[in-house]
DNA sequence: CCATTTTTGTTGTTAATCCAACCGAAATGT
DNA sequence: ACATTTCGGTTGGATTAACAACAAAAATGG
């Protein structure tokens, strides 16, 4: 086993606590890691977890399996991701997906009750893991709203044209870099890579946008 | 001014608080309303705010303007529902849309700093109001996690099959309703609903699934 | 510097989606 | 029961995207 205390370290969820506090706080916590092997299943699609996992070594896969049995991998978690948060904060939600060890793997699991609720001896961390808790949902979800913003438009041009001005707002500026490559770029926004790249083709001959490699400058309308 | 204290019972935010309890958590939040006349500009994109809104009375339109100065708009909010709250609760973000009051309307503005920060006299409610925020944050993480999973998908067929999967494992069973018309259902994928009522003619005449109005069954494969 | 790999752009074909228009069925209101 | 409106399905033509295959350019690794 890895020294887990340099994983939590990384991890948001411990963000501005001492590290000094850590073994107290597992303990405090009632944390508890469990090894899997390679091509071990830690939880299966449909279960009613109620402690958060947070992968201290290794490599897991989330994946969701239809009607018909086919499985399709839904993301990649590595230290210091954390996974199940959103059901077990959620409450009464069942584990839309199925999580798979790919690598001899090692997880922390925490018990949401326990970040939420008081200890008796009132521990100091415990308000400090809450806010950092809040932040991170937060933060999840503007990321995905923004995406869902740019997705939801009906042509590839609209999709790239709704991510690049949101770029050029973050950036407070029409010419900017983004920090994906083509292909990174049409996976964020699910449209072939090909087509993608002979539709920013068009928008640059007609003068629209303007771009060299990762690059980008918005112009005028039209 | 309507009664404040009959919104905040119905939001998820006040869920299981104790209505003798609103005037004094009120104060201790030091929440505020405010109204705005039909036409108001309540917040601008970009802003940086600290303070949840919660819709008391009204109706309010969340818009975003492209970067030529068109503007759609995102979302329509009625009592009892809040904005802002992933902007604020996620920190340094400013906002990514603007606020209009549609109709004449009354704000309730509460600094999320006095919900996350346990006061001197260590009001009851802190903690319950809190578990709130996180649960509140949390489903909605869970929501558009779905929808995401749908919508990424690249063509009609996967969009609907995979939102149906969804909903038959929601109610564990191959035959189910669902809540939604065709148009909304297209709307919710983000499809044109006459190409959704085509695809789904042709995955009925093809055995895959059957349905007569809102109730649909998956049947087996080819 | 050269060879190799990766990344990006281009093109033509095929397939899917949009869009507008229309029709019939069902729901609604009187 | 009738008129009206809403909703769902269908169709055909225009548009758009996917896909495969290839070429050019850039990055990488000796």
């Amino acid at each position: 086993m890895k020294n887990i205390f340099a994983v939590l370290c990384a991890s948001p969820l411990f963000a501005g606590i001492n590290s000094g506090d850590f073994a107290a706080m597992m303990a405090c916590l009632g944390a508890h890691t469990k090894a899997y092997e390679k091509g071990e299943t830690i939880c299966f699609e449909g279960d009613t977890v109620s402690e958060i996992g947070l992968v201290v070594s290794g490599r897991l896969h989330l994946v969701k399996g239809d009607i018909w049995g086919n499985v399709s991998i839904v993301n990649e978690i590595t230290p210091p991701d954390m996974f199940a948060e959103a059901v077990v904060c959620g409450g009464l939600g069942r584990l839309p997906v199925s999580v798979l060890a790919k690598e001899n793997s090692e997880v922390l699991f925490i018990d949401y009750q326990r970040i939420a609720t008081a200890c008796a001896s009132s521990c100091a961390f415990h308000p400090k893991l809450i806010r950092n808790m809040i932040q991170i949902l937060a933060q999840k979800n503007i990321l995905m709203a923004a995406k869902m913003e740019h997705i939801t438009k009906r042509s590839i041009k609209e999709k790239l044209l709704s991510y690049l001005m949101e770029q050029a707002r973050q950036n407070s500026s029409k010419a900017f870099d983004i920090p994906f490559n083509r292909q990174e770029l049409a996976d964020y926004l699910s449209v072939e890579r090909s087509a993608l790249s002979a539709e920013m083709s068009r928008l640059k001959a007609r003068g629209i946008i303007d771009y060299q490699k990762n690059h980008f400058k918005l112009l005028k309308e039209n």
